[in-house]
DNA sequence: GCGTCCAGGTCTACC
DNA sequence: GGTAGACCTGGACGC
C-alpha cells in the first residue's frame, strides 16, 4: 500500500530527552517493531491509527535539553487539523515526551544500582505501542525461548502476516492486526512462523480481543494499574510476567533470565535455581524500588553492560 | 551424528 | 487453593 498524503508536525518532549537512546534502547528495543528502519537520526515506522494503517517518520532535532521532533504521518487518506490534533497527542505519549523523569532522577541518585544508569543513559524515555495486540504477541512470543529464538518469530510473524506500506522511499511492514490473525487457521501459523504452542494463544488472543469490548492501550493507561493488570490476565497466553510487560503503568517483570540479573545486583550472586528465585527476586525489586520499580527495570536493563564494567559483576546481557 | 536437556511462562488436570 | 507436568522448537552439550 503507497501512503502518498502527509500530516506534519513537531513535538517538543520535556527534557532531558535524548532522541536516539529513546528510539533505539541500547538492549535493541524497538519502538513499535523489530522491521522499522533508523537511519542518521531518522525513525520510519508504522502502526494502526484507529485501524488506519499509517507510516511515520519521527527526526530528532536539537539537543537533549532542547529537545525537538519532526513528525510526518503518511496515509492514504487525507485528514483535517482535529485528526491532526489526535495524532500528535497520541504519538507524543508513544514517544514518552510528556514524561518528566525528574522525580525518577532524583530518586535514583540515591540508589547504588540507578545512580550508574541514569548517568549512562541520561535523557532516555519509555515508549510504549498504541496496539495492545503487538505488545501481548511481543509477551507470548518471549515465553519459553532464548532472545535470539523470540526475535526469529517475531520478524517471521511479521513478515508473513503483516501489512507492507510505502511512503516515503521506504517500504515497511506493521505488525499484523487482531482481525487479520483472527481468521487465520493455528496449525498453519505454526507452521509459518515455526511458533509452536505460542500458535493457539496468539489466534485466542486475537479472537477475544475482537469478541469483547477489551480496553484500548490508553483506556488501561487511564485505569489505576492494579485494575489494567487485572484485565490483561484475562487475555488468552497472558500471566504474570506477560501482563507486567503489557500494563502502560509498568510492572517488574521478572522472568528465569532477569532473575539471575537482578539476583546477582541485589545479593551479590546468582541464585542457584533461577526458575525459583523469580517471586523472591520480585519481592526484593518492588520493596527496594517501590514505584519506580518499572523504571529501575527499564533503565537497569538497558544497561547491563555499564552496570558490569561499574560494578564489576560480569552480567549476562542476554 | 545422535540423544538429552533446557530456555527471558502459561495453562490445565489433578489432588 | 496449590502444584506437577505438558507444551514447540532449536541450540548447547556430552558421548
Amino acid at each position: 500500500m503507497r501512503l502518498s498524503n502527509r500530516t506534519l508536525f513537531v513535538i517538543r518532549p520535556i527534557p532531558p530527552y535524548d532522541f536516539e537512546l529513546t528510539v533505539r534502547k541500547p538492549a535493541g528495543w524497538s519502538l513499535l517493531n523489530p522491521l522499522e528502519v533508523y537511519r542518521e537520526g531518522t525513525l520510519w515506522t508504522a502502526t494502526h491509527f484507529d485501524r488506519e494503517l499509517v507510516g511515520i517518520r519521527l527526526t530528532g532535532k536539537g539537543t537533549v535539553e532542547h529537545p525537538r521532533i519532526d513528525v510526518a504521518i503518511f496515509s492514504s487518506k487525507r485528514h483535517g487539523a482535529g485528526w491532526a490534533a489526535g495524532a500528535e497527542k497520541l504519538l507524543s505519549s508513544m514517544l514518552g515526551a510528556d514524561q518528566d523523569l525528574s522525580q525518577f532522577y532524583s530518586f535514583a541518585k540515591r540508589d547504588g544500582i540507578l545512580k550508574h544508569v541514569i548517568d549512562d543513559l541520561y535523557g532516555m524515555h519509555d515508549t510504549f505501542s498504541n496496539t495492545i495486540f503487538s505488545e501481548a504477541v511481543l509477551a507470548i512470543l518471549l515465553q519459553m525461548a532464548p532472545l535470539k529464538r523470540s526475535n526469529e518469530m517475531m520478524v517471521s510473524f511479521i513478515n508473513e502476516y503483516g501489512d507492507t506500506v510505502e511512503f516515503d522511499g521506504e517500504r515497511i511492514r506493521a505488525w499484523p492486526t487482531p482481525q487479520k490473525m483472527a481468521n487465520v487457521d493455528q496449525e498453519e501459523l505454526a507452521r509459518r512462523c515455526r511458533v509452536g504452542y505460542r500458535a493457539k494463544s496468539i489466534i485466542k488472543l486475537a479472537k477475544r480481543l475482537l469478541a469483547v469490548d477489551f480496553p484500548s492501550a490508553e483506556e488501561l493507561e487511564r485505569m489505576d494499574s492494579d485494575r489494567a493488570r487485572e484485565a490483561l490476565l484475562e487475555l488468552p497466553g497472558i500471566g504474570d510476567y506477560s501482563a507486567d510487560i503489557i500494563n502502560p503503568h509498568g510492572g517488574f517483570p521478572i522472568d528465569v533470565w532477569s532473575a539471575e540479573v537482578f539476583g546477582k545486583l541485589f545479593f551479590g550472586k546468582e541464585p542457584r535455581n533461577n526458575r525459583d528465585a523469580v517471586e523472591r527476586v520480585k519481592r526484593e525489586g518492588i520493596r527496594r524500588w517501590g514505584k519506580w520499580a518499572w523504571m529501575a527495570f527499564f533503565y537497569t536493563v538497558q544497561d547491563l553492560e555499564g552496570l558490569s564494567r561499574k560494578l564489576g559483576t560480569r552480567i549476562r546481557l542476554t
